[in-house]
DNA sequence: ATTTGAATACGAAATAATTCGTACAACTGT
DNA sequence: ACAGTTGTACGAATTATTTCGTATTCAAAT
């Protein structure tokens, strides 16, 4: 039950993301790899200082440009926003959900292989 | 490409999963299945009249008490939910949803081999 | 008929999230 | 040294969402 109970924003997941793929980066790194026509350098640079006020993303100001870097931890996150997700759009079952997802997105061959793999092995261990 | 690219807000979420579970029904209905006690009746009210508004539910006002009923689809609107979440969160891997929702949540075994099933009429369906 | 309770309508406050303008600091190249 | 460019800081506007107070309507029970 140590730190976080964060949740993230729409917007601060997305950032989030960028942070995560490369690990460490400058604002205007984040803000390109976001390609929004819609929205301005300031913008992400804003946000990104509100994401620092709220201790999940911490940075490096010894140099002019700042370096950022995720404080939050990936797959914490992921599974809270799924077990939101479980809970909020399927009622509970996480079943649902998945299928949901396949149906979908249409997984490609291997994917499900993989996905047949994992399921195995969960059997295996109860 | 018809009609909705509706996005609900959590809140209009919650109040549509009962609606979806229950089929018609009136706001107390739902302000009680909703046991918030943190927010009162006429909140619950406003948003169903936003949501109306807005043409996600349709409502019969002939009586004094009004029923509602959901007009967005609920598989379409999981879809969206879900495929956003696989884009923004996952980077477009339904696979690392789907592995994360079982790992975490754990499925019980009825609900692994359900999904096994569908696993293996995917895979027939290629 | 009058009171009481349960409903809706509606405006507006409170809160959260996003967006941007503008000022100023630091580096770059001339 | 100075102009131009790129960066951060920060307040404030905008927009979205949630919440509620208050007025009013309707129906039922006294």
């Amino acid at each position: 039950m140590s730190n976080n109970n964060i949740k993230p924003t729409e917007g601060e997941m997305e950032i989030l993301q960028v942070l995560w793929q490369k690990g460490l980066c400058t604002v205007r790194e984040v803000h390109e790899a976001l390609d929004k026509k819609d929205s301005g350098y300031t913008t992400t640079l804003k946000m990104m200082q509100i994401m620092h006020e709220k201790g999940m993303v911490e940075r490096d100001t010894n140099q002019k440009t700042h370096i950022y870097k995720a404080l939050v931890n990936q797959d914490k996150t992921e599974k809270q926003l799924v077990n939101k997700m479980i809970d909020n759009v399927f009622n509970g079952s996480a079943a649902r959900l998945v299928m949901q997802a396949l149906g979908n997105h249409t997984a490609s061959a291997d994917e499900i292989e993989e996905i047949k793999k994992y399921l195995e092995k969960l059997e295996k261990d109860n």
